[in-house]
DNA sequence: ATCAGTTGTTTTATTAGCAAAACATTGGTT
DNA sequence: AACCAATGTTTTGCTAATAAAACAACTGAT
């Protein structure tokens, strides 16, 4: 019957892409900035100081965001551990999406976005792997990638959402 | 600096991660049983009759489900391609994950029920051409993927996650 | 007819994540 | 010293999605 197991392991994530992006923003802020403050941390995300607040001291808690003598954030190791393979899995599904399915870079960039903190750490590592042959100069990748690319053209009518979902992969296009 | 508006696009979302499942178990049954009531949602999602009873009320006044002169459910229109749309991305994702990727079918099964909702249409359709033309007996691609495969044995020791994202495919950074 | 089981709803409570507003602290200017 | 701006926290309230429990209504078997 349904896979009822299946679907709640969504809720099960211990790391929301909330979380995902307190963390990220950490990451992103010791860079561009040299540190980060409850503050630069909410102007970073656009939500309120009380909002970012709460979240952070949460993951103090959790032990993903320790907290200097002077209010200063850094992630611990597990927490850069995990923004490490948030970010990895970003920039593998953007560049899957962008210069693969060629879809556009906002598109790319809002999808991965999205789906970056929910992928296994299998899924990102075999996505890699192909990402990477996919773009190698690899004789066959280059054909594979040129004709797919050529019929892309080609179907530039395509109808989705399909309707049956049974057939989306009995036939050729349309 | 951060692209804060792309990160909030997540709660932007129309159909939540709940409200997917709780539309694709209706259609479900309808096939399997023929009929779907309150209490046959709530049994198939794991979850009491009471919130899956909230739940269906604020989706019969959003208009994707309706109900029958006797508690019966049945999807809208809209609720139908809504699912239809679901249906076919968690497909698509499945098979390239479990038939290209080469990850076990739960764990295809698991990565594809999280991402079904989020996807863009164009991304769903993009993967749909890719994957059916991977997937083809077209020379290239079979070529192809052999290549890829015998490639990913040869892998079988890789690290992930990955410690230096900037050089996940040896270039520039993000 | 009664009693048990199933079904649907409502109420109360919880959790995550936000906003808004009040409040306290600190640092720099004048 | 007094003030102002920035910062951090807390409190209150909101929404979505859940559980749990109480309750009402219908069904069916005896």
């Amino acid at each position: 019957m349904m896979a009822s197991d299946v679907w709640k392991e969504y809720e099960s994530n211990e790391i929301s892409h909330s979380v995902a992006h307190h963390l990220t923003a950490i990451h992103e802020l010791m860079d561009d900035l040299g540190y980060a403050r409850v503050s630069d941390v909410a102007r970073a995300l656009e939500i309120t100081r009380g909002s970012a607040s709460l979240t952070l001291k949460a993951l103090k808690a959790r032990g993903l965001v320790v907290e200097d003598h002077n209010k200063f954030l850094k992630l611990s190791e597990e927490g850069r551990r995990i923004v490490d393979s948030i970010l990895a899995k970003r920039a593998v599904v953007r560049k899957f999406l962008n210069e693969v399915l060629k879809l556009d870079e906002h598109q790319a960039e809002v999808d991965a976005c999205k789906v970056e903190h929910l992928l296994s750490a299998q899924t990102g590592g075999q996505l890699l792997h192909f990402v990477r042959f996919l773009l190698s100069d690899d004789p066959t990748a280059r054909q594979f990638l040129a004709e797919f690319w050529s019929k892309l053209d080609q179907n530039e009518d395509w109808q989705w959402p399909v309707q049956d979902v049974d057939q989306l992969f009995n036939l050729e296009s349309r």
